[in-house]
RNA sequence: GGCCCGAUAGCUCAGUUGGUAGAGCAGCGGAUUGAAAAUUCGCGUGUCCUUGGUUCGAAUCCGAGUCGGGCCA
């Protein structure tokens, strides 16, 4: 009965930027009686529609979707606050007897969603400041001394890891080593029971799209939003597009460089993506021609 | 037509007094549990434009040629 399961159980659609996801999601809630879920971290901010390539007017218009635009871009989000929000939307629809179709390329939010999390403190912004004003050696020494074993599985270069181990050492007064311990022990039969895609194209492929995208992107109002957004400080400048967009705005570079460089880093982008989706087995892997 | 400068990795370029080459960017691979569109680690063989020559040995020196760029006519 395990291999019968409940018809309204969510679907997840993930997949590298410019690979179909919007679309290949529209088809499946036409076929499947669904409801679409956002699960991109970018798309969930209002005003950044365009940079983000969140679905369109009429893309929404077709089917219920939820959780776009939903913050706005001075809000903080993060994977938690993400998976807490998506969750009770996910048991709405399911309570409305419709399918639940996630669709987006953020990992890590998704992983939230699927596997839970560690019972960790959320990210202290004060905190975060103070060890963002010290030398990585020095974080490291501290790291060292209140959780040896972190200190040596950590990625020691890596000072955003570094930085979040130790925070969570000063926050809680225990060892993130042992907090962290174990949240993975289940996987397996959790992950039998979910069910998703993997969508993916040839490189060559992907890359044109992505050079389509950005044109478009750039054409259709992205610059737009930035200035909109100026004096808004947040998550959302993150975004691929921003600091290119800002650069040229500041007359540092030109149009066509700011183009260039933000292919560059879409490409890279969905690289990392790549990467990261195709260590998820449970997802079914869908070539898209 | 004459003279000068350049030609080395996909791109921009470095290469000391001759000992068969290396940076940045791009690209490729990896990591990833509350900043994740973030952050981070690893990967460099390429007709050194072609062709003759000098030399034990040439990306490097000399001659010729080809293609760029500039100056003078």
């Amino acid at each position: 009965m395990s291999d019968q399961p409940d018809r309204m159980q969510p679907i997840f659609v993930c997949g590298a930027t410019a690979v179909g996801k919007t679309s290949s999601a529209l088809a499946l809630a036409a076929e499947l009686d669904g409801e679409i879920v956002n699960g991109d971290g970018y798309q969930i901010y209002r005003g950044i529609e365009i940079i983000s390539a969140a679905p369109s007017e009429d893309e929404k218009s077709l089917f219920p979707h939820h959780l776009f635009g939903v913050l706005e871009p001075g809000q903080h989000c993060d994977a938690m606050r993400y998976a807490e929000m998506a969750a009770p939307v996910i048991a709405g629809i399911q309570g409305r007897g419709k399918v639940p179709i996630v669709v987006g390329g953020s990992g890590l939010y998704l992983k939230f969603l699927t596997h839970g999390a560690s019972p960790l403190p959320q990210g202290n912004a004060a905190m975060r400041a103070q060890l963002d004003a010290r030398p990585l050696d020095d974080l490291l020494a501290e790291l060292e001394k209140l959780d040896p074993k972190e200190a040596a599985q950590v990625a020691r270069q890596n000072r955003r890891y570094v930085s979040r181990s130790l925070e969570i050492c000063l926050l809680t007064g225990e060892k993130v080593s042992e907090l962290r311990d174990g949240w993975e022990r289940k996987t397996k039969e959790l992950e039998a029971k979910l069910k998703g895609f993997w969508l993916i194209r040839t490189r060559p492929d992907l890359h044109h799209r992505i050079e389509q995208r950005t044109r478009h992107m750039l054409s259709e109002g992205a610059i737009e939003e930035v200035e909109r957004l100026q004096e808004i400080h947040g998550n959302w400048e993150k975004a691929i597009g921003v600091p290119e967009i800002r650069r040229h705005l500041a007359g540092e570079i030109s149009l066509q460089e700011c183009e260039e460089l933000i292919r560059a880093a879409t490409r890279q982008y969905a690289k990392r993506q790549e990467t990261w989706f195709r260590r998820e087995h449970w997802l079914q892997r869908v070539e898209l021609a």
